[in-house]
DNA sequence: TTTTAATGATACGAACTAGTATCATTATAA
DNA sequence: TTATAATGATACTAGTTCGTATCATTAAAA
């Protein structure tokens, strides 16, 4: 069910330098991500891993060990992917913009169904996820929520903005219902929701 | 070295009538459920669930075709299971604590779990879930909100307050962090819910 | 130059698994 | 009573997959 060989381009055999095994190590990594998202951890091969990467099996092993080993390593470089990149100045607004944006789509949807769906068998994985997702993206919120609307507002108010920056449509992604949000769609549901927290009533009007 | 049997309670063998049938077909799939709870679909084997259903592969395979048939029609039972039955007076705390109780518990987790990590290859047991979960939460919470708050709160109130009876401890459960919840934190966290979305702000202040 | 570590290509073994087949058995249906 | 459908117990087939092994090859290291 594998495409057989089209036209690959052979790689050269001999004794590497250390900088090029460091960038083959990111290259399987990075050749790994899109599979597992696409298939979870049980129904990837390992063939489909070297494959994907243009490696043998053999190199394969010979770096990771065994596919967990590439599992959890994959796992050590989405630290940054699921937290982002925090411009330094942000309203409340456009960073509840960005977080929709972000986390509505399919590849960061595809991660936490992966993460969710192997979250007993690596631990590691979920917790990962948690604290440099949810927990990254609820702080910086709470500093804007200071920010912009006093300190009488509590911390509470930040974690209720973020389950609705997740909302519904966030659900209803995770089970592939829909597609991915659109730009403009992020940005109203953005709006909506700090329009919720902020009035309370939670019908989005002024 | 006579028997490994540990007792087992054998089963007779002949000609079963159709209420015998009807009922080895409901244990088998009963006897599934936890099975594919535990281990996900891919991770578990017919055999698994021919031992926990006390019946041989060939029985199996006689009632559901193949493994695929066992699980699909599990789900189909599970329609009662996720909606849960509604009382007739319901106050809308009572019924917000007891969608929390209820999202929050292990089984519950389990499922959803399950359901997201299988959404792609099972389609319909995603959108089973949402219909029959989701949907009729909170449109029997849009009725409670109607009914206390006035109609001037709009329909939004319902999903917006559904996302916070979830929120980030329903996360935290999805992935494995934090166990299921007691009676206590359900109704905490439902009150809290409920006066998010009742004054804004999110402090849990009157 | 010589040695050696790493690789490509490929084959292989061990284990597991879905699904089928065989045969005796037994209770239901005719 | 007799024929038959369904089962238990178990073995089996065919396919898949993880991980290892073999051998030639090549470039870095000594």
């Amino acid at each position: 069910m594998e495409s057989l060989n089209t036209a690959q381009p052979v790689r050269k055999r001999g004794r590497p330098t250390e900088d090029e095994r460091v960038e083959r190590r990111t290259q399987i990594l990075e050749a790994a991500l899109p599979i597992f998202l696409e298939y979870g951890f049980g129904d990837t091969t390992v063939d489909q891993l070297a494959a994907a990467a243009r490696v043998t099996k053999r190199t394969l092993y010979n770096y990771f060990g065994n596919k967990a080993g590439v599992f959890t390593e994959m796992q050590r470089r989405l630290a940054s992917m699921v937290s982002g990149d925090a411009p330094a100045h942000d309203t409340l607004e456009s960073l509840a913009t960005r977080i929709v944006l972000r986390l509505h789509s399919a590849e960061m949807i595809g991660l936490h169904r992966l993460v969710i769906a192997e979250s007993l068998r690596f631990p590691e994985l979920a917790r990962n996820l948690y604290d440099n997702g949810d927990l990254r993206h609820i702080s910086r919120l709470a500093d804007l929520v200071r920010a912009e609307w006093g300190l009488n507002a509590s911390s509470s108010s930040a974690a209720a903005l973020f389950s609705l920056l997740l909302g519904e449509d966030y659900r209803r992604r995770l089970l592939g219902l829909i597609g991915p949000a659109t730009t403009e769609e992020a940005a109203r549901h953005a709006l909506t929701a700090l329009t919720t927290i902020g009035t309370g009533r939670g019908d989005g009007s002024h």
